[in-house]
DNA sequence: TCGAAAACTTTACGCCCGTAAAAAATTAGC
DNA sequence: GCTAATTTTTTACGGGCGTAAAGTTTTCGA
């Protein structure tokens, strides 16, 4: 911290005594110089301050170590949690990630993507829009940057695909809730953002014909990203409607589950298990909140650690391997497990 | 997108027909070149996809379009939200955001704004995580980039600090709640976070002497970002334990109180006002899920809109007045409003 | 102590673009 | 249609660092 400001690579070679190019290897990868002139770098950089101009140093590097993150609405704690848990890893892993949200804008989302372009990064861990997302361009993306993509899972994008086993956990709660009480009608969105949402609604189907039943479905509107308000109004109109075929609610995801327990409350309906109660509610997905609820909310998890960690994992195989063969694209489902809380 | 790849600018030049300098300048700002020039350059960008390098484009600009947003920690769906119209109004203004969470970590912080030194940015928008942070650091940052502050206001760092008015806000909800019912308990951590915890304790007392009601506390600990959870906890106690003072409680913030009110629930407690109910809850932030809660929660709004937007624009004068003063420090604080819900 | 291997220094070039200055071309005003 | 103003082209340099090649020093084993 004293001395003049160095300003460059130039001038720190001088005050540290340390040829540049040696320097240069040094920033690059501390431990391929001699235990000795590392030592004195560090001593020098102790009393200089100096860190390489990251513009001069990607200019030439053929790959940098920039990790771009792309989420599809970084104000769902969802993807808050899984970008948390990404970052951190990158970070650890010596990258650098660059964290990028497409506010629930196709547009938007395009945008990040060619915003990371230009800063060549090593890879990419997507999380798509989903069906609103221009395919094309994430497909051509995906032919320059390697990419994994998590969470939704659109046919033929990304090299690796990383994600929540709809089916397996779908199929864990709703058998949970034909044996333990009424079968469960399915609180949806009408036109759903994320392709999650079809593979759970095919699971319940399937799920109640393997029990000799037959699906119930309660469509919501709406098509932003305000699922808790959605919920609310849906819940409110179901059961002022008295559309509900059966007391048991399994909803899409959990802030839907959370705006339908809103509405069930300011409707003065119990829920819960057992006599007493008046209704069952159940969610998907452990939301950060879902603990929270009043009461805590019944629900299956994503496996937020393991998808954060194998999607992490498979990106930097991915970058490793210098050959990236294409046409084999891989697909990695990790299972959800029941959370029985109180609400069902 | 036909075409031989457009390796850099050179090459742009030939096959656009327009000299290099001249789209330097187009790519610097479109509007500096000629109508019928810019018609040219577009209708080639058109057929040969070519985007500067990033990297080279910033290495000779002495200002970057580069704006940094540092916020303590993302997954709490108050920073999330505010990042997100942060991010949005830069990028409107044709600026770069780079969105750097800390994670709750102090050495994380410092970290990303080391980070950010590096990409030699135009300014800088940071909430920073409060008592914990390194302030010397931040101070040294702030005198190298200009630095707008939010939420977190620590006395004497950054340019201009623009943030909540916790006084005005929290005198407003503690005169409510005194004259629809019983005086609040304040409900807080023990050893909080972040500056805004103090400012509304005081402006509790204040509040309370102001009526002639002595203050009463409930102090949980816990030192983490999980104020739900803590929340949950300490009201499990506090009800247990018969510590209440009053009927109504005030908490710090809506995610304490989204865990008091799960606590009261699962002791049975009936939240909200009038007969038939044992006890009020009121929070304070306005957090996006407490219109969600159960019953929905009475709080004071954080002006997030106003105060994204504030910080943005001081952010803005301060970048394109060349000579910043230093010594004089700007303080902008924005009145919350009451939202009365069921809960008090 | 010696020789080979490893590490470092010196020198030099290239990356891609910003930007300045002077010359050439285009446009605008009348 | 002619001059002046504006814009574009040409030419050239520099920024900070990666990296290659050749020469020099240090290290280390025998």
């Amino acid at each position: 911290m004293t001395g003049s400001r160095i300003r460059n690579m130039e001038e720190f070679a001088v005050v540290s005594g340390i040829s540049r190019p040696t320097l240069s290897k040094y920033f690059n990868d501390p431990d391929s110089v001699r235990g000795s002139t590392r030592a004195r770098i560090e001593a020098a950089l102790q009393t200089h301050d100096f860190r390489p101009n990251m513009f001069a140093v990607n200019q030439n590097r053929r790959m940098t170590r920039n990790i771009g993150i792309v989420v599809p609405y970084l104000a769902d704690p969802f993807f808050a949690e899984i970008a948390r848990q990404l970052e951190t890893m990158v970070i650890e892993a010596g990258f650098r990630p660059i964290l990028l949200s497409s506010h629930g804008d196709p547009g938007q989302e395009i945008d990040n993507l060619e915003s990371l372009r230009t800063i060549k990064p090593a890879g990419v861990l997507m999380a798509p829009l989903g069906p609103a997302s221009d395919h094309a361009q994430i497909e051509a993306f995906g032919r320059a940057v390697p990419t994994v993509h998590f969470d939704s899972n659109i046919a033929g994008l990304g090299d690796i695909f990383v994600g929540h086993n709809n089916l397996q956990a779908t199929d864990i709660i709703v058998k949970y809730l034909i044996e333990s009480g009424e079968p469960p009608v399915f609180f949806e969105m009408n036109t759903p953002t994320n392709p999650n949402a079809d593979h759970r609604r095919a699971a319940y189907i399937t799920g109640m014909e393997k029990h000799g039943l037959s699906p119930e479905f309660i469509g919501v509107d709406g098509a932003d990203w305000n699922f808790e308000e959605i919920g609310y109004r849906g819940g409110l109109k179901a059961i002022m409607g008295r559309k509900l075929a059966s007391n048991t609610v399994l909803c899409s995801n959990d802030r839907l589950a959370i705006g339908f327990l809103a509405a069930a409350y300011e409707m003065g309906l119990r829920v819960g298990n057992g006599p007493g109660h008046a209704i069952r509610v159940a969610g998907h997905d452990d939301h950060p909140f879902s603990r929270f609820t009043c009461p805590p909310l019944t629900t299956i998890t994503q496996d937020y650690a393991g998808i954060a960690r194998r999607a992490f994992e498979c990106l930097f195989t991915l970058i490793n391997q210098d050959n990236r063969q294409s046409g084999t694209r891989v697909e990695v489902l990790l299972d959800g497990w029941l959370i029985r809380r109180a609400s069902a």
